[in-house]
DNA sequence: CTGTTAGCGCCTTCAC
DNA sequence: GTGAAGGCGCTAACAG
């Protein structure tokens, strides 16, 4: 790869006026701007970024970490990020981490002056985070200046309130407390029960069973008394698992129960359309970017994001 | 963030040695190497790894230009080479492009000194490369010193055989060419049928079908003289489709017709689980980071992986 | 064993 | 307008 001193020699003039005519190129003699463009023409020449990244002490380069259980999920950030990040020539460079200690080592590899911010991604355990450039993004961790959530309360509120619009007023709850998040969920959930002046039955909740198709197993032998016909659950995944066993038991989705995924839709082939509430990845990439960009108004606390409700009926798209 | 003079002051030794401390460290007086390791942890410092990149002529950053349409397959390769490139100390950075304009311009972006070598993954569009460090991984274009494809005849005479061995002896194959490798695929298919003694029957392959519902479609339509009981379609995504249409028209799977995948397995709840190709993307990871880490031995024409079988019966794990 | 020097490639003063 | 010099943080070669 050639050099500026290359181009320079080239071009019979000095390193400063090579760097003058690429950079700002204002107050070059005509002559000598030719002169310098030819060269690098036929040098093909191109500034060297580390070099610069030196002297302008950052990189340009955005640390994600993944730290999601459901790595399937992470397509839709990295996706939506990537895109931002590549619109404000930032470039995205990804980990993968499944322990506290793996994001800690790799958020130590990456702020050794490689990546100007880190976004952490979906952990769902505490960490200790000495840095100031670090952004969680879905994280358990909450009292950190810099952090985005996901409206769990609003999520679990709004579902019910369509559900019941629906004409569904048993409804079932299986939300394994994964994030730290069950809690606002139950906040959600009974908000909207008392504002619609139905009873609270604890028997339809669940949030802390090992296993969500323990759950569902238990709302199924007491169908009869309980008579549930709607059934909330975290995400996509679950409402996939959770239809499977409802149609296993002769159960039609939505005739006899309906499905809600409190966390991204299902749209499969073979597979009923599901009301869902999903999050706008694009929405959340563009909130973090311009975090990035204008360093000053970071927030304090958390900063949180709301989903939008899908209903099989309003498409996407 | 504290400098190696930082360190060297404090100390009271000078930067080499500091340097030395922290990298060979031999031949350093055990005083001044203590007295270092303080300053270092006190300091809390740690060499700029831009300097050191400068230097070395090096960063460690491998480029990832995902050109992929399904996005949910980049999920897969990301994982697997991010796992191994972090085991040898290299970087991923991530970039997503979908024309070929968009290819050339993240190539670009990564190849001014950022990053070492540069990965393309899936594009399905002839790319003039002009440089040495790019690997082609699963792409259309195959004349390139440093290129892995999918072994898609091996993938289809393989699928064949096995299902000859399931007593399936009509087998319809529904492949679009969007890859360039229906060819091969259809090469492989015939392989098979040859070796089985079986009758080649044209009206049972679709590989230029606008859509791939279409050609089901024709295929249902002409079933009482076709009779076929298996197909064999191009990926998971194509094999749920395909399942979801054939039980629409009360074909049970595999009951009736054998769907087999020729890239990646279906194990979703609800929906029966299929013989399938699949492709070890750990496999992937381990020769291209072997590449990437031993220059020497790189091979001049395209490096073909074979999928593995994946039967219902044996399941993964 | 250790300090000094030079230079990786670039940009930014500061003189001319 | 333009060139020379200095320095970003670090390491390697060369002296001591």
């Amino acid at each position: 790869m050639s050099t500026i001193n290359d181009v320079s020699r080239l071009a019979g003039v000095s390193k400063a006026t090579v760097s003058r005519v690429l950079s700002g190129s204002r107050g070059v003699k005509e002559a000598s701007r030719q002169a310098v463009l030819k060269a690098v023409e036929e040098l093909n020449y191109r500034p060297n970024v580390i070099a610069q990244s030196l002297l302008s002490q950052s990189t340009g380069c955005i640390g994600v970490i993944c730290a999601q259980e459901n790595i399937n999920q992470t397509t839709g950030y990295l996706y939506a990020l990537e895109k931002h990040l590549s619109q404000h020539q930032k470039h995205l460079l990804l980990r993968f981490a499944n322990t506290q200690a793996e994001v800690m080592s790799a958020l130590d590899e990456l702020t050794c002056g490689l990546c100007d911010d880190v976004l952490i991604i979906g952990a769902r355990f505490p960490l200790h985070l000495p840095h100031d450039n670090v952004i969680l993004v879905d994280c358990a961790q909450t009292d950190v200046p810099n952090s985005i959530q996901f409206d769990h309360a609003f999520a679990a509120e709004t579902a019910c309130n369509y559900l019941i619009s629906q004409g569904r007023r048993q409804i079932a709850l299986i939300h394994p407390d994964t994030n730290g998040s069950a809690e606002r969920v139950l906040h959600g959930y009974k908000l909207a029960l008392e504002n619609n002046f139905l009873p609270f039955n604890r028997s339809l909740v669940f949030m802390d069973s090992v296993s969500s198709s323990v759950a569902l197993q238990e709302l199924l032998n007491n169908a009869a008394t309980l008579n549930f016909n709607a059934l909330l659950v975290a995400d996509e995944q679950e409402a996939q698992r959770v239809i499977a066993q409802l149609q296993a038991f002769n159960k039609s989705v939505p005739g006899d129960i309906m499905v809600f995924s409190l966390a991204g839709s299902l749209q499969l082939p073979g597979i009923p359309a599901i009301p869902a509430i999903e999050y706008s990845m694009d929405a959340m990439a563009a909130r973090i970017v311009s975090w990035l960009t204008e360093k000053t108004q970071r927030v304090l606390g958390a900063s949180v994001l709301r989903g939008d409700l899908i209903t099989p009926t309003i498409r996407k798209r």
